[in-house]
DNA sequence: CCGATGTTGCCGGC
DNA sequence: GCCGGCAACATCGG
């Protein structure tokens, strides 16, 4: 018997607690355990990671690294700088290793890269060995229960895990581990390239890239790269990673019984962060620092104790982890998962700012400018917090400073910049969340904003959330406006969700003028949303998905765009006022800060909006650079550096 | 084909 | 706090 030397592959799964990859490679009886991270190139350059989830993934793999050498003084995660896909096979080969073991990542991405990092690990005689635990259940299994296709409603998943075998017990972590063998490393830079054509990270680096300079970092010791070693700032998230603080956070919130059995999802609040309102256990099961099974088990248990008077599914605790199973096994269905173009599921709609592709088909990025400069303004407002609207300017604030909002607030977030008011793609707004979001993830996240964008899994394009309305109802006196858009802290609360209605002479006592020191909504609230209204209508009428042959020549596009230039033309010809009148519509003239704007109660008809709003698209097309010129001296969000 | 259902809309009226 | 109107989505079971 020759003997069996481990390296177990960490990736999202910085845990001890309840891993059953870390068991089967525990149960090999190792005499050498060899705690592996690659910090991958396509990870720093690829993909779209800003400081705060960077962050938190330092900390997470700092926190498995220490709770490892606690288990065994010789251990740690020993990090390795480069592609898994080439250093991978030098480590098995050069330490020996007779196991390779991993937990299973069924996410697009991950399935290309562990099919070939297996494929190479075999043919150098390695035996794999893998395990589930990013969720519940076998996503694979999940879908071959359902018939293949993707799981589109939470009583489908239901259906499908119903067929499956009972869930297994959490399992504790380990007491000992063995050590490490042998450490030697000779390896050849040239073998390992880690340059790459597009750097996707560039906008938040204030420092060149060292953490490729060595490959086992600068003292030669494994250890944990640091935010200055990939030429990034100090993250300004205040939520810490690991695995230690994942089941503080997890006791923490399970401490209050009652509320954990009576816990219904739409009756959380958007403004919250804090217990009994939210877990904030996202990020965390994101990074695997807590086991979705354990958390599952840990309410479940609680939930059987205080039966009586406790809430069902799907807007209880454990519901709301069936809807992550249910995106899982969604993605892994779906080709095109994240985009539009080819995706099956995903209604086709004729979004400003959609994808760009090049002839081969492939994602063209950097991503080109649009010429629809209305669009990149209101995109480029939004994402920075400069709508106007105070309440998804906190909640998008708060998202870039925190890196984490509720669930609810990314329902208004999303609405707001899709179909409700902006009709901008959700692919815009998906990579704006994966460059922000702590908890970013590949299947919850797109799955979310089709959901919200009514694209997949939801369909009732009516029911829009208000920017003003949906807020209020939960905070009513506006703390998290006050709190993320400092500019407004002494706004009276009967208008701090619509400050441009507010008398001017309140608006000097609060110190904040509307126009100067923050910005007048960018578009006439109602108005838009009734122009996305018909925009959805044309999109659902003509009833196509993204992997439609009219979606993938460009017809259904100007299809869609010639009945929306139809439906404007009618509207203006319908309406009393002037051709010569409305030329002299502009931006600044609908949203002065007294009448005009944002529902005066005016009886301008439907026909005049939109008149209004194709004004403004035109004053804002001939504009040059125009999203620069309306965004300065704006009331910037410089403030929410020391909050 | 009908009617019930679908985690989380808004508004006005009672 | 709960209802219906708004104008109306998809899916599923019968």
């Amino acid at each position: 018997m020759p003997p069996v030397r481990v390296l177990y592959w960490f990736r999202t799964d910085l845990r001890l607690t309840d891993s059953p990859a870390v068991k089967a490679a525990l149960d090999l009886a190792p005499s050498a355990l060899y705690p592996v991270w690659c910090w991958d190139p396509e990870y720093v350059y690829s993909h779209n990671v800003g400081v705060n989830r960077f962050q938190f993934l330092l900390d997470s793999m700092n926190d498995t690294s220490a709770a490892l050498t606690r288990l065994n003084p010789k251990s740690q995660l020993f990090v390795i700088r480069g592609s898994p896909r080439t250093l991978l096979k030098d480590l098995l080969l050069k330490w020996e290793i007779s196991h390779l073991v991993f937990e299973e990542d069924k996410s697009a991405y991950g399935r290309v890269r562990d099919a070939s990092v297996s494929a190479t690990a075999a043919s150098a005689g390695v035996k794999v060995v893998t395990r589930t635990g990013h969720t519940l259940w076998d996503t694979e299994a999940i879908v071959a229960k359902n018939g293949g296709h993707p799981t589109l409603t939470s009583e489908t998943l239901m259906k499908c895990v119903d067929k499956l075998p009972n869930l297994e017990p959490p399992i504790p972590a380990p007491n000992s581990i063995p050590p490490p063998g042998p450490l030697d490393l000779a390896l050849d830079r040239n073998y390992h390239p880690v340059s790459r054509p597009v750097d996707r990270n560039a906008r938040d680096r204030t420092a060149e890239v060292t953490v490729y300079d060595t490959f086992t970092g600068p003292h030669a010791d494994f250890a944990v790269p640091t935010l200055e070693e990939l030429g990034m700032p100090p993250a300004t998230t205040p939520y810490r990673g690991g695995e230690a603080e994942g089941l503080k956070r997890l006791e923490a919130f399970c401490s209050n019984e009652i509320a954990v059995a009576k816990f219904e999802k739409p009756k959380t609040s958007p403004a919250a962060f804090l217990p009994p309102q939210t877990t904030l256990m996202s990020p965390y099961l994101k990074f695997g620092c807590v086991s979705v099974r354990y958390f599952h088990k840990r309410v479940q248990d609680i939930i059987a104790k205080h039966k009586r008077g406790s809430s069902g599914l799907p807007v209880n605790l454990p519901g709301q982890l069936y809807f992550r199973e249910m995106y899982y096994a969604a993605e892994f269905a779906t080709p095109c998962f994240d985009r539009i173009r080819g995706n099956p599921i995903c209604r086709y709609i004729n979004w400003s700012l959609e994808n760009v592709y090049d002839a081969d088909g492939a994602l063209v990025v950097p991503r080109p400018v649009s010429d629809d400069a209305e669009a990149e303004m209101y995109f480029e407002r939004w994402k920075e917090g400069r709508t106007g609207f105070p309440w998804i300017d906190a909640l998008m604030r708060q998202l870039k400073h925190d890196g984490w909002i509720h669930h609810l607030g990314r329902h208004s977030v999303a609405c707001f910049l899709t179909r409700g008011h902006c009709f901008v793609s959700w692919e815009r707004g998906l990579e704006v969340f994966d460059q922000w979001l702590i908890d970013w993830d590949p299947c919850s996240n797109p799955g979310n904003w089709m959901w919200l964008s009514c694209s997949a899994f939801f369909h009732s394009y009516f029911r829009v959330y208000s920017p003003i309305a949906f807020g209020k109802k939960w905070d009513k006196h506006g703390d998290l406006i006050r709190q993320y858009v400092p500019e407004l802290k002494n706004f009276p609360a009967a208008h701090i969700y619509e400050p441009w209605k507010c008398p001017i002479a309140d608006q000097r006592k609060a110190g904040c003028i509307i126009g100067k020191n923050y910005p007048k909504p960018m578009f006439d609230e109602k108005a838009r949303k009734e122009h996305c209204l018909e925009r959805m209508k044309a999109a659902f009428a003509l009833g196509l998905k993204g992997d439609d042959t009219k979606v993938l020549d460009g017809s259904a596009r100007r299809e869609l765009d010639e009945a929306d230039a139809a439906t404007v033309i009618k509207s203006a010809a319908t309406s009393p006022v002037s051709g010569a009148k409305r030329k002299q519509a502009s931006v600044a003239d609908m949203f002065a800060a007294k009448g005009g704007g944002g529902g005066s109660g005016s009886s301008s008809s439907s026909a005049e909006k939109m008149q209004k709003i194709s004004a403004a698209a035109d004053q804002a097309k001939s504009r040059s650079g125009g999203s620069r010129a309306l965004d300065t001296k704006e009331g910037g969000n410089e403030a929410l550096g020391d909050m």
